[in-house]
DNA sequence: ATCGAGACTGTTCAAAAATACAGTCTAACG
DNA sequence: CGTTAGACTGTATTTTTGAACAGTCTCGAT
């Protein structure tokens, strides 16, 4: 899920999604003429108009006088997510460190963003401190599955499980607790689906 | 250390890298003249026959007619190595499953393959069965280092340990013993470092 | 009713990029 | 010692592109 600049028409959408697409399908920007075809444009300018548009709203930045001048600012790839504030949104703006491409195809489902993990509450499931967490944004989980959940305005990782309308987020280390939600009183809200791990740092 | 083409001249290698520095540092493939301004060359034709002879040698892909028609066949992206067969090396065709694009910049230093995890030998440092190893290629390891070794034609990923001529390979799980090896006497191949851990398939 | 934003068509022109042709220089090789 | 591959310079020429200018049409807000 690319982020969403709320400022554009859906057309204009439609033509930074497209820009996306052609820079990962052929390693480089279109030029106004592809966008041209790719939509079904006569004029070259309505391509033009629609970037000029774009880059004025800040969605994309043009190199003047250059072949494929079209760049864009956050760059392709997963939004790394470090520390999450109380009360704002995961993916939050101010909470992107950064932005970092990975093969789409290691995760299914497909993964929306990186999340860094805190502490050591996860330790006997492999997931270490520092460690980045491939998240499937999701606000349903199964019995089981590893789940980024906010719990009192905090963001956790724990194992997933439910025994009626009682919710048990499970550590994988014995020196935590696991946490029990009652659902009919308290709420809980499922950010996402852990669906893989990355580990860097591992050599000083 | 992207793959080695062994058929490509010094100055070869270096056009290709240039090519995929540009590609990744501004999301596009370099024009001929930029590769010219790049190396000092005051000829577009000096580019233009390079680029000629990596496209002859399979090394690069070049679309007539279009501005920036450069492409990479196997794109970017790591390689990653299945089951090693014994006495091939890591690297050869045939053990390369698939390839995968994975941000440089996460790993340091550069990873230059991915190896798949056999084994729960060192399942106490969070590396689990299944898991694939960023690898750094290296015939060299520093104490305390996870290495990728290959002991009696085997590969095994373990932690690096010296006492003079007097290596030990520890893992990390009790159940499994350290290997110790008296490089007098047996030849020990280091093959490369780990930098990073990249785990998938968390969901079914 | 008018006005302006958004989404276009159509045309033109200059800059950027690809690409062809004709050479020079050097080092390796039989 | 001639030959050849590789690495270049220099100069054109043609396409691709970017980019400007002048309009049309529609729809929603003033």
């Amino acid at each position: 899920m690319p982020p969403r600049n709320p400022d554009l028409t859906p057309r204009q959408h439609e033509i930074l999604d497209f820009i996306r697409h052609t820079l990962e399908a052929e390693g480089r920007p279109p030029t106004r003429a592809e966008v041209c075809t790719a939509f079904g444009f006569r004029s070259p300018n309505a391509a033009e108009s629609h970037l000029r548009a774009l880059a004025a709203k800040g969605a994309i930045l043009l190199e003047e006088g250059r072949a494929r001048g079209i760049r864009l600012p956050e760059g392709l790839g997963l939004p790394l997510v470090g520390r999450v504030a109380a009360g704002n949104p995961i993916l939050a703006v101010e909470h992107i460190e950064s932005r970092h491409q990975i093969d789409p195809a290691l995760f299914s489902p497909r993964a929306d963003y990186l999340l860094r993990v805190r502490g050591l509450s996860m330790r006997d499931a492999g997931i270490l401190e520092g460690d980045l967490l491939a998240v499937h944004r999701d606000s349903t989980a199964l019995p089981g599955q590893i789940v980024v959940a906010r719990v009192d305005d905090e963001v956790t990782v724990k194992t997933f499980a439910r025994k009626g309308p009682i919710v048990t987020l499970l550590p994988a280390n014995p020196e935590f607790a696991p946490i029990r939600i009652d659902t009919r009183r308290e709420p809980l809200a499922i950010e996402g689906v852990v669906v893989g791990l990355i580990r860097s740092g591992l050599v000083v």
